[in-house]
DNA sequence: CTTGGAAAGTCAACAAGACTGACATAAAAT
DNA sequence: ATTTTATGTCAGTCTTGTTGACTTTCCAAG
């Protein structure tokens, strides 16, 4: 099923899976896929009047509550300027609460508002939605696998982001 | 590894994939690996003064010599003045050429030319080798996976398109 | 305590790349 | 002959990113 030659099973011929053309498929595959899974959430941010800029800041305050600029900078890889210009607006619309540090008075601790978790829980449920028609679709096992690619294409430092995040759960 | 419960075979307990937790988990690992993904292209395009946008019109033309705008603009999912606007900058810069249609003389064909396959190359070089790097480091069971997801992610629409590319070939 | 530098915020100007809307041309279809 | 389709173009707007310059706050080291 996964590829035009041979058998389903096995995992001998490793190389088969390197070809360009392969290559170039899963290329594709990422550009179109991706395209898919910012549909709904973009859909949703239309609505508000927002953009997917905000979208992102939205979802790493929900996943690091208190988290500091500097660190959100640092996991969305803008400059401060661009960040501050989508934080003031959430900021203003009562979406997100920015607190003086109480160890370093110079950091700002981002949380979301009530209302922020409303908006957050609505985003994430559109795009979990999708996530889990693909993951039941696909089956645990091709789930194991795209996570495992996925991680493996990231740049090293996202990836530490990412881990830190994994398992920050309660 | 795939997970932090249990071994690493099996297919038994479905709905463990499908907590909250394991789609978010999912859902950031599209943000960053879609980061790594357009990185390496990302610092060359920008050397010769290019952005994404020229990127994707380059794949596609490659991909589907011949093709028509308004096939590309399908493909693509942005206006008509917004690829004009590409296409105009890699016609002039000598990468793309234009025919007038046989059949129907109010389409254009495009193509690459010589220096834009070889662009095109540099580009491609550059995101297959970390595909390959990916998926070389998670097996090709991984890979099978990481497709499967993928596609089921698509729009429908999108995934026409990418299964017309899929087996495409001469 | 003073000062150096880090963290944060702000202002201004700019560019890429998306959008809408209006309009022009050529050619196919009716 | 008229309408529709494919393409191209002009003008203006929006979001999101960029640089550069500057201020305020405040921790920490001299």
């Amino acid at each position: 099923m996964a590829e035009g030659s041979g058998g389903s099973g096995h995992r001998g011929e490793d190389l088969l899976f390197l070809t360009d053309e392969q290559l170039r498929k899963g290329i594709e595959a990422m550009f179109f896929a991706y395209r898919g899974f910012t549909a709904d959430p973009d859909r949703i941010l239309e609505k508000h009047g927002y953009g997917r800029a905000h979208h992102r800041a939205i979802h790493f305050i929900n996943r690091s509550p208190g988290t500091t600029v500097n660190n959100l900078l640092d996991i969305l890889g803008v400059t401060k300027q661009s960040l501050n210009r989508v934080l003031r607006t959430l900021i203003e619309d009562g979406l997100v609460e920015s607190r003086v540090g109480t160890r370093d008075k110079r950091e700002r601790n981002l949380f979301l508002t009530e209302s922020g978790r409303a908006f957050e829980e609505e985003l994430s449920r559109a795009q979990r939605a999708r996530m889990r028609a693909a993951y039941r679709s696909a089956g645990p096992e091709a789930v194991a696998g795209f996570r495992k690619v996925l991680e493996s294409m990231m740049d090293a430092d996202l990836r530490r982001h990412f881990n830190k995040l994994k398992d920050s759960g309660p």
